[in-house]
DNA sequence: ACTGATGCGTC
DNA sequence: GTCGGAC
DNA sequence: GTCCGACGACGCATCAGT
C-alpha cells in the first residue's frame, strides 16, 4: 500500500475535531487495508498511525531522534540554516508543518500544490511503499555508535527523497511520536471494532483484549484474521504485561460519595515507581507504567519474589521505593529514580536499597483475579507472599467519614507518602485494567497541590508554543528574586494551568517586553526562545520544592545544587506585586527546609 | 577521560 | 505527573 | 465522563567534541 494513500486518510484526520467524524474516516482507513492485497500491510499501518514502530510491549530501539536531530536532518537537506528552520518550526507550531512548507515551497508551487498535482507530475517512483518506508524506519532506528547521528541525518535525508512534501512531514511526525491528529489507542479502537465487525458496540471486547495483550497491531491482524472469536479468547499472559488501573483525582470532600457513599479502603500512595510483577515458575519480570520490561534494574526485587511468592505462577503490582539502610525510612522519588539504570546496578542496589510495597493481585497459578472485589485480591495477595523487608503489603485501612479519611491522609503523608489512594470495595470494585476510572480515587492534598505555599515568580522568558497553542507564547520562564544578590533567578518553566484564554493575554502582553539579550540581573543557564523585561508576575502552585545539579536558584550560595518545583501549575496573575515583591531565593530555602521537617 | 547536548522515560 | 478543551 | 494533547523536573544513556 502506498503511504500516499495513507496520508490522505491522516489529512482529513486533520481537518476535524468531532469525534464521530475522526473514527469514521479511521474505519475507511481500515477498511482499505483489509483488503486482500493490503492485509500484510495492516500491522504496520496500525502501529505507524500510533506514531511508533512495534507495539509498547515490543523491546525495540527508540528513534533516538527528536526535535533537535530532525531540525539537523531538514537543515542538510534543504541547506536552510538551523536558526532559520528553528524560526520556522516556532511560528508554524509543528517540526512536520514547517518541513512540509519548506519542501513545497522548494518546489515552487506554495499557492496550489496539492498531493494529487504531485502524484500527477512524479508518478510511479513516488509511490512510497509502506514495506519501504517501514524498513528504512527500522533502519532509522537501529543505527548506533560512533558516527551515528551523522548516519542518522543521511538516512532521515534519503528518506525525505523518497517523500512527497505531505508524505515527509507525516514522516516526521511519526518518528517525533506526535501525529497530533486528535486520534489515539481509544479511537483505533472504536474504528476497528466498526470497520471490521460493522459496529462500534463491540468496542469494549477489542478494548478488553488491548488492555491485557496491549499490542494494537496484534489486536488489529487476529480480529481480521480470526474475528470477534479470535479477540474474545485472548487471556492474560504471563510475561507479557497488562495495561494498568489507574487512579482519578477529585476535591477531598467529594471522594467518598464518588466511592458509594459508604465505607471504602484508604492505602498509602507510595511515591515511587510502579511495577508489575510476573512470575512464571523461575522467570520473574517486572514491568514499568508504560509497559517497559525493567527486570534488570531490580535484582534485588527479583530475588525476593522467587524466595517470598508461593504461587507458581503469578501477576501482582506494588510500588518500587528507595529506603534508608535500616529500611524505616521511605527516601523520596529522586533518589529512587537512581535506580532506573544500565550499569553499575550491582553497587547501586547496595547503596539505595527498595522496598516493593506490594497492592494488587492480578492473576495467580491460571486464574485471572482481574473481577474478584478488591478485598478478596487483597486476601489472596496476602497469602501468596510472606513479607520481608524487602516486599511489603501496602499500608491499609478502612475508612468510615471524610474525617477519617483526612486523618490517614495526614499520617501518610507524616511518613512520607505522597497521600493516599481511595478505593472502592464491595463486588464491583474490579481490577480495570488500562482504565482511569472512579473506584481508585487519589488523594495528594487538601486544596490544589501539595504545598502549603504559592509562589510568586515573574517571566523572564517563554517558548512558542506547539500544536494547538502554534503562535502563543508557551510555556513560560519563571524566575525568583534572590535579594542578598539583587539578581532574578530561573527557577521554573510553568505550561500547565493556563486557559487558551490566558495564553492568549499573556503573549499580546509579553510580545511587548521582548528584549534581545537578557538583562545582567538574570540568571538562566537555559536558554528560552524568547527573552522579556522582567514585569508580569505570576503565581504557581506545585507538589513539592525540588533540588537539583541543573538549577539556578540558590546555586550562588555555595551549594552546586538548586531548587525547583515538581509539577508547576499556574493558578494567576498578580498585578498587585512588583518584581521586588515575588519570592526570594531565601523563602524558597525557608520553605525548603518546613518540607523537609514535616516528614518523620 | 571528561563535558555538554540530546533523547527517553519515570513521576 | 498536571491541566484545559472538545465532544 | 471520556479522550486527547500540551505542558513540568529530573536522572541516566548515548554520542560528539575535545
Amino acid at each position: 500500500m502506498d503511504f500516499n494513500k495513507i496520508i490522505s486518510y491522516y489529512e482529513k484526520l486533520e481537518s476535524t475535531r468531532k469525534r464521530l467524524e475522526m473514527i469514521e474516516i479511521l474505519a475507511q482507513l481500515f477498511s482499505e487495508c483489509i483488503k486482500e492485497e493490503n492485509r500484510k500491510d495492516f500491522r504496520k499501518i496500525i502501529y505507524l498511525t500510533q506514531g511508533r514502530l512495534v507495539s509498547e510491549i515490543d523491546d525495540f530501539p527508540t528513534f533516538g531522534i527528536a526535535e533537535k536531530m530532525v531540525i539537523q536532518a531538514i537543515s542538510k537537506f534543504t541547506g536552510i540554516a538551523n536558526s532559520n528552520v528553528k524560526n520556522l518550526i516556532n511560528k508554524k507550531g509543528d517540526v512536520g508543518e514547517a518541513l512540509e512548507s519548506i519542501l513545497k515551497r522548494r518546489e515552487g508551487k506554495k499557492q496550489t500544490y496539492s498531493l494529487d498535482t504531485f502524484v500527477k507530475e512524479t508518478k510511479t517512483e513516488k509511490i512510497l511503499e509502506i514495506s519501504r518506508l517501514y524498513s528504512e524506519l527500522e533502519k532509522l532506528s537501529k543505527i548506533k555508535g560512533d558516527g551515528s547521528q551523522d548516519q542518522k541525518i543521511n538516512l532521515l535525508t534519503g528518506i525525505f527523497r523518497l517523500s512527497s512534501p505531505q508524505s515527509a512531514k507525516f514522516i516526521v511526525k511519526i518518528i517525533l511520536s506526535d501525529l497530533r491528529m486528535g486520534i489515539a489507542d481509544k479511537t483505533i479502537l472504536d474504528s476497528l471494532s466498526l470497520s471490521i465487525t460493522g459496529s462500534k458496540n463491540n468496542r469494549s471486547f477489542i478494548e478488553h483484549a488491548y488492555n491485557i495483550h496491549p499490542d494494537l497491531g496484534y489486536i488489529a491482524e487476529k480480529l481480521m484474521k480470526e474475528g470477534l472469536e479470535g479477540i474474545k479468547s485472548i487471556t492474560i499472559q504471563v510475561g507479557i504485561p497488562i495495561r494498568m488501573m489507574l487512579a482519578s483525582r477529585i476535591q477531598y470532600t467529594e471522594i467518598q460519595k464518588k466511592l458509594g457513599g459508604g465505607d471504602f479502603i484508604a492505602e498509602y500512595k507510595y511515591d515511587g515507581e510502579r511495577v508489575q510483577v510476573h512470575k512464571k515458575g523461575q522467570k520473574i519480570s517486572l514491568f514499568s507504567r508504560r509497559l517497559k520490561d525493567i527486570t534488570h534494574q531490580y535484582p534485588d526485587i527479583v530475588e525476593c519474589v522467587n524466595n517470598q511468592v508461593k504461587s507458581e505462577n503469578a501477576v501482582f503490582e506494588g510500588e518500587i521505593v528507595a529506603m534508608d539502610a535500616f529500611f524505616e525510612k521511605m527516601l523520596p522519588f529522586q533518589v529512587v529514580s537512581t535506580r532506573r539504570r544500565k550499569y553499575d546496578i550491582e553497587k547501586m542496589k547496595k547503596e539505595v536499597p527498595v522496598c516493593l510495597y506490594s497492592f494488587d493481585l492480578l492473576f495467580e497459578n491460571d486464574e485471572s483475579l482481574l473481577n474478584l472485589s478488591l478485598n478478596d485480591r487483597r486476601k489472596r495477595l496476602e497469602k501468596m507472599i510472606t513479607p520481608s523487608e524487602t516486599i511489603q503489603f501496602s499500608n491499609k485501612k478502612m475508612i468510615h467519614n471524610t474525617q477519617e479519611m483526612v486523618e490517614y491522609f495526614n499520617e501518610a503523608r507524616k511518613k512520607g507518602a505522597e497521600g493516599i489512594m481511595n478505593k472502592a470495595i464491595g463486588p464491583d470494585s474490579v481490577y480495570k485494567s488500562g482504565n482511569r476510572g472512579f473506584l481508585w480515587i487519589k488523594l495528594k492534598g487538601l486544596e490544589g497541590g501539595k504545598m502549603l505555599d504559592t509562589i510568586d515568580i515573574v517571566i523572564i522568558g517563554g517558548s512558542w508554543g506547539k500544536g494547538r497553542r502554534k503562535g502563543l507564547l508557551s510555556p513560560f520562564y519563571g524566575a525568583v528574586y534572590n535579594k542578598e544578590t539583587n539578581m532574578f533567578e530561573f527557577f521554573t518553566r510553568v505550561g500547565s494551568g493556563f486557559s487558551d484564554d490566558d495564553l492568549e493575554q499573556f503573549t499580546d502582553r509579553l510580545k511587548k517586553l521582548e528584549i534581545k539579550k537578557p538583562p545582567k540581573n538574570i540568571i538562566c543557564a537555559d536558554t528560552p526562545d524568547v527573552w522579556f523585561q522582567p514585569e508580569i508576575i505570576i503565581e504557581v502552585m506545585g507538589d513539592e520544592l525540588t533540588i537539583s545539579n541543573k538549577s539556578d536558584v540558590g546555586a550562588s550560595l555555595g551549594d552546586p545544587r538548586g531548587y525547583s518545583l515538581r509539577f508547576p501549575v499556574y493558578q494567576r496573575i498578580r498585578e498587585d506585586k512588583n518584581i521586588y515583591q515575588i519570592t526570594t531565593t531565601q523563602e524558597i530555602l525557608e520553605l525548603f527546609e518546613i518540607q523537609n521537617s514535616q516528614t518523620l
